[in-house]
DNA sequence: CCCATATCGTTCAACAGTGAACGATATGGA
DNA sequence: TCCATATCGTTCACTGTTGAACGATATGGG
């Protein structure tokens, strides 16, 4: 039995968005866990997403641009990039045109090693097509998309200044 | 600028269910961000969403039950509440019918915080209230909470034995 | 040319969460 | 009753991420 017995009645009713926001951590929090039980020793999950984005939309991206498109810190991505150089995933070169930038590419070992991923996970991803179809996914992908932007906007505004008050 | 200037062709053309993974981790993220800036000094994302998850289903859990609905280690709930507690928001009592339990309640100061918080983003709700209809929550809900149950049960498999191979 | 400003990538301390221990307590069958 | 097994909550080492520094480089106006 996973719900706990409650001791207590709601004290709230809670908005419609709240069942989907909690829907969506969980989504993001069981997805995360999926995908990492398939990942090589010292691989994170976070390292497989970047390798990832680059087979869908092309490399030669910089650090900062790579923390804007992941959602992290330019200290995030200048460690994850060390550790995937290392790997022999991704060669880091410096930007000719401009000192301060840096150029990042995959490397052909980094391509095999995220199709060897992809290939591992097989099996779940085709349970995923087989337990929903195509366009159920492009029918939720609108309102979800809207749904991002609204957040990316409202999250950049800080608390109204109720202290002075 | 956001999206920055791609130096190579996409390498494979994604599934549809990538562009609802990527929108729902961006969701999460942003969302994260939008409650953070509200929280007062010490208080984590983490703190909030176990009292307002009080204040919603009655509290009364145990910390294991706690972890298995914050999608959390026992540890992680242990510091959690460790902390909660020191602030005063929080009772950990022990169970008296099993020993080796405990039961957490939420205090009269720890509901006040809670309320003190949401009402400082009373304007960020609102806002997304009026960009967004209920029903359109609703309408989404069902899918969202499928694709929850379908990951929380693939997650738990294990990666295939292709080392073996 | 100079200087103010902005962005670049890096470093560092702080910290939250993980996963694997551990002792303590419950439980159920031999 | 005894013992094997399971779950409880805690602790601990480890690690990934953050946020704020920092020096280096670009850029544009005076």
């Amino acid at each position: 039995m996973t719900t706990p017995t409650l001791r207590n009645a709601p004290a709230v009713q809670a908005h419609p968005f709240v069942e989907v926001f909690t829907e969506i951590g969980a989504i993001e929090h069981y997805l995360r866990m999926a995908v990492t039980k398939h990942l090589p020793e010292g691989m994170t999950h976070a390292h497989f997403e970047m390798l990832q984005w680059f087979l869908h939309h092309g490399d030669g991206q910089t650090p900062a641009e790579l923390a804007r498109i992941m959602l992290m810190t330019k200290g995030a991505i200048t460690n994850i990039l060390q550790k995937l150089e290392k790997m022999g995933f991704v060669v880091v070169l410096a930007d000719c045109d401009d000192g301060r930038k840096k150029r990042v590419k995959i490397t052909r070992a980094g391509l095999e090693a995220s199709n060897a991923i992809m290939k591992d996970m097989k099996a779940k991803t085709e349970a995923l097509r087989d337990g929903f179809t195509d366009s159920e996914f492009r029918a939720a992908t609108p309102f979800l998309k809207a749904l991002r932007i609204f957040l990316s906007e409202i999250s950049e505004l800080g608390a109204p200044a109720t202290a002075l008050r």
